[in-house]
DNA sequence: GATGAATGAGTGTTCATTCAT
DNA sequence: GATGAATGAACACTCATTCAT
């Protein structure tokens, strides 16, 4: 990794802990391993690394949202079970890539933090944590509706239902405290306890 | 409002806004209209605004847990509406003394910023926002279950459903950005919506 | 002398001789003995000094114009000579006052140094060293023309011959280098050769 | 412009307007568009820029006094009005090759920022704007004695005036603030008033 | 000729805190 | 109860300069 890079890492590590307000340029370069003067060479300020990180993560969440359009957009085979799209869908793109991924996960506690008065940062947490999602749960349940899979009627309820009970868990288990194998694991036994639940039953 | 819960009032306000480390003693006598030597009269440090107000918002809420243990006690009138209890505890607990109390939100927020670094503060956040809240709506539905008002087997799965939707509508509504009106009347709807579709069909 | 005078006399000092920018905090606080951090509390910033210390000049230069005035507008007292009243002022204005004051003769320097990127200090600068003098003496060889001691048709000339020397003066003894006793005896001197000749001769 | 001379040219612009510590290589390499490492290829050092523009500065003023000398040596030819010497040296010495010069013009308000603490610049200031000039003057009108044309009993006090005149003119309006054609044009009108005055008369 | 990357020392300024009054 | 004056440590950032490429 090369110096930028490390910087936004350890930048990275530290705001979403401490908030930005609270890490001083002195704690990343002491980290990173390298004089204040040096970081200057690579970011015109502070806020400079903020700007990079915030950036380096729509482009990210971008990447994420077109290729989560790509599946969603792909025929179901035929005879394929109800739970295969959304589980696939859920796995690979909330969890894996998104809301486990260490870059995102850090992300989204440095947005948590400072959200309260940067209003940029306010508005990037709402749409990554709540309409976002939203969106694209609405979608896949709305296309299982239409192939019959789920009563047309209840797929309002139960996009609610799924939506609410996956943000509730994100806040419970991987936006609170160190991300642990533990809560890992937790979240993830009550992800597939839902599924089990719902669609299996 | 004597000098010292001037200073804890805007303390907590700058804190849950900007995180304690980034709010500065300046800052906060600035507003209250004091010198900074004052301030030292009515706290022994910085450290200890932000104790005194831990102490102040542990100290609120279990008088709130009593209250809602003292009415959750109460033997239902008969012909009482099953509706009719949790809306009320929700109401009172939840709502009113609670999240829509100003000095209760500002310190969710607070919480919600100190927790990634802080354990105590943490253990404390969750407390206030998992774990209480569950034990508090999964005692009042074992009491509709037992009382034969819902199925005793849809007890668990009521009660998570119901949990996980309150639990979303705090962290997209009252603890993002400012508590306006607005939010608050969204938050309100969700809510009222929830129950009518649960309780009403 | 308090601190905040001393603060100022060192500043003005280093500030005359080194020009503003080149000087900084820490050089100001080690001279007159405090930590930077003190000097914060007597002043908001670095321009705060300066701007006192200009603040501070034009008061004086205001008050010395007051005198001049009262001086000028005093009836000669009869069988006064020419050069009394002109030397006079010349001497409590110019020279001891002013050109020779310690205070206003560091200002002049600073002014000086600051006049080529300051548009304030400039036009400050061309009053005090070009405008306000030539007004002052014009007024006085006005007078000594109208009592007859002079041609009036010679007084514009005579004014301006007066004023040249006095200001190239000015520059050459007493804005260039250290203002040493040699250098303010030469003044002196050639001052005194000057009157010699115009009001002796 | 070869880099160094571009180097050269922006450092003296920006030396003469904000003296030399506080203008920084940054500041030179922005505006002259190169890398600061780069200007180390072609300077030692910072001093090492002002000492090269010293060194242009001192050899221009000695090809100019050199070329003054010359036209002053040149038998005046029969006929010559007495002004016309003075004037075509003025004009040629102290206006164009040197007071109106870009490059001398700066020069001098650098020295006038630095001669108050360096020795070394503060000797070539006075000597280029004081010491020189007197001396060049004081030839051409002794000469304009020896021939007759002027009292050789005035000479030292023509001297003076015309000197003093010159000098004050200089500081008014070629050395405050910016040097622009409405102050030269100023300048040179007062410069031709005190010609039609003295020998016109 | 020019640059990318680095650095130690220094810049102005703010920090939480103390203490005599 | 409150303040004026002070402080050492830390803050974000800029300085002139070096050196391998």
């Amino acid at each position: 990794m090369n110096t930028r890079d490390k910087i936004m890492d350890v930048a990275l590590h530290m705001f979403s802990e401490r908030g930005y307000e609270a890490v001083s340029i002195r704690d990343i370069c002491g980290e990173v391993g390298i004089k204040e003067s040096t970081l200057y060479y690579h970011f015109k300020n502070k806020k400079d690394i903020l700007d990079s990180l915030i950036k380096k993560f729509t482009s990210h969440i971008e990447g994420l949202l077109a290729h989560v359009d790509e599946i969603s957009e792909m025929p179901g085979k035929k005879g394929r079970k109800n739970e295969d799209i959304s589980l696939q869908v859920t796995d690979s793109y909330m969890i894996d890539s998104y809301l486990f991924d260490p870059f995102c996960n850090l992300m989204l506690r440095l947005m948590m933090i400072e959200q309260f008065h940067n209003e940029e940062i306010r508005a990037l947490y709402e749409k990554t944590l709540f309409t976002d999602p939203y969106e694209i749960q609405l979608n896949i349940f709305k296309k299982l509706g239409a192939a019959g899979i789920i009563p047309e009627k209840d797929v309002e309820w139960i996009v609610k239902e799924y939506y609410s009970y996956m943000t509730m868990l994100t806040f419970k288990y991987l936006l609170n405290g160190d991300l642990t194998e533990e809560r890992k694991k937790a979240y993830y036994d009550e992800v597939h306890n839902l599924m089990t639940r719902r669609f299996m039953a």
